[in-house]
DNA sequence: AAAATTACCGCAAAGGTTTTCTGAACAAAA
DNA sequence: TTTTGTTCAGAAAACCTTTGCGGTAATTTT
């Protein structure tokens, strides 16, 4: 609202022109060391701050990267985003963040606004409505570096950043049938996905590989927290239900855990639950939750000096990364 | 990193000059109909997108919010964030994030970024470090509009939105005494924080109310989750433990649970607990937690509301509001 | 036919900074 | 005195867009 100080109004003031203040403010030696003084004494006595916006338009680079996440809110994008920040702020860049809701809509329209914000570069997990990526092709079109992290697209000209979801899928899946498990139910996010693909796979691989057949009924599509409560109540009635439940994330584990409870199901004794995120929740309820480390903070960190690799590269023509988060098994009570 | 079209190229495509392009681009009623349809298909043709960044330049207007918060990964401050970004959002505005990690340099340095980036208007819950403001003056003498949301300063040109902390604390401790409770003891926050002077202020006039005198020894100093595991351990041992708690976040209360759990006393019989934000944990765990609703996704939206108004009025000369959320008692399992 | 109006479009400045090129003043060397 | 060199500083362009003002041609009015 208040006009900020230029370097217009120091020249005027010093009797300067603007060039020679500039050149004075950054030391160039064709400036007097006395010219050099009196400028910067000026500046500092004014406040003097360098109108980034007019160095913005003049060298098109704007030291901003965006962000589009889904939400948030959610645990692990919140220690991703806090990864992001912290690479951010140690590189001088800034983040300008969007949420999409999960909605593809929104989704465009942030892009929109990413676009004719300049922004240097662009870190997308994309909603999981999103199965057009068109908007996301502009962004390359115009020569912004993109990259995606945890929800990814490999094939585009885009760099990918994500959780080994095979690997860790297995892993906790071997887990669960060498504490004893028979009958492992997953609970999947949608195979439109390659999170819910790979997972998947990982899932039966693991099973195969103790010679347990793949049994499709044990298949549940269930990503969130209400529906884990409403199913894992169905299934928990029958009379065979399952003794091993493998959950595509924290919060559809610990609906599980509480329908189990309610209907008097022990944990771990009668029913092994393992997670997939390491939140915060996980170690507070109880039995505490047994869970696939993702390492969020470690993957806003990768993703963003990824990008900002790519930002200061010269060439545009890169063969995009696709880097992997390895998990790590947390054991704790529900197994 | 290429260039991106701009007005010019149109115009020279197009044999006009560029303020006919610009003109065409808007419907000004001195373009002809033929050169406006051809101008604007071009633009389309070509994906010309206008530059924010010169828009910015010319009209001192950035479009951006910035965002000072602690952590971004802190449950209360990430559905802050989700309202912010929501208003913002209707409103064609973009919010730039910057965190502290709760250190008081950072947050120096964090506002001079956000000065430099020429953002309309500022958002700010300061770390729990600080205590000298002068850099938050700075921001107010850029007649800058500035908002402080939680944690607050009132002495300041700032407006700013708490959560009503003092009816909330009266409002829990209240309950603990109506549930039978006659030992309360109080995790607080910091005394140099508003929050934490006003909680206490609101469990001293509880107690008073029903007679129940002041005891200094119950009120421990209190506010993450590591710390109220270590500190309760220690008071659960005691022969004389208190029958009631009446914790400064959800995340302590969870502490004190877990804690509880570990030496055997039973929650709600033996012990109540009452929290203060109602995260996703505090539903989740067993039994559920007893807590006060501080309605975060209100309070960025109340806040950014308020901003907006303030950066849309054309004076810097107004007398800040100081606005409270009501607070909400949600019954559950702990007491 | 001359004058007035209308319809269209371009010029130039402004916003703040950097940078290349040009130029002036002065001192030292020929 | 002339030439060469050095030191310092200004002018102008560029980044992209908007907008007040001016200008030209065509059309309408007297």
């Amino acid at each position: 609202m208040k006009k900020q100080v230029t370097i217009k109004d120091i020249a005027e003031k010093l009797g300067f022109s603007v060039s020679t203040v500039s050149r004075a403010l950054k030391d160039h030696p064709d400036i007097s060391i006395k010219t050099r003084e009196a400028v910067k004494e000026l500046a500092k006595l004014l406040g003097y701050k360098p109108n980034r916006i007019a160095l913005n338009l003049k060298n098109s680079k704007t030291y901003t990267i965006g962000l589009l996440v889904p939400e948030t809110q959610h645990y692990f994008f919140s220690t991703i985003i806090n990864g992001i920040e912290e690479v951010a702020y140690e590189n001088n860049y800034n983040v300008m963040v969007f949420q999409s809701n999960e909605k593809y809509m929104r989704e465009v329209l942030n892009i929109q606004a990413l676009l004719s914000n300049r922004v240097d570069g662009v870190l997308v997990s994309f909603a999981k409505e999103t199965q057009d990526f068109s908007h996301f092709q502009q962004i390359i079109d115009n020569e912004i570096p993109l990259v995606f992290f945890d929800r990814i697209n490999k094939n585009m000209h885009a760099d990918t950043v994500s959780v080994d979801d095979y690997h860790g899928a297995f892993q906790a899946v071997n887990y669960l049938i060498e504490k004893g498990c028979k009958r492992i139910a997953i609970y999947s996010a949608p195979q439109h996905l390659l999170i819910g693909q790979n997972r998947l796979k990982g899932y039966k691989d693991a099973l195969e590989k103790h010679g347990i057949p793949f049994n499709k009924d044990l298949v549940y599509s269930c990503d969130t927290y209400q529906d884990a409560i409403k199913i894992s109540r169905s299934i928990f009635k029958k009379r065979d239900f399952p003794d091993g439940l493998f959950a595509v994330n924290d919060m559809t584990a610990l609906g599980a855990m509480k329908a189990a409870r309610k209907l008097g199901i022990s944990i771990p004794e009668e029913l092994k639950i393992i997670g997939f995120e390491n939140s915060l929740s996980a170690s507070i309820c109880d039995p505490e939750l047994t869970t696939v480390d993702q390492f969020g903070f470690e993957m806003g960190k990768k993703a963003t000096r990824l990008l900002l690799k790519r930002i200061e590269q010269d060439t545009f023509d890169y063969t995009p990364e696709h880097l992997q988060i390895k998990t790590q098994l947390i054991e704790r009570g529900t197994c």
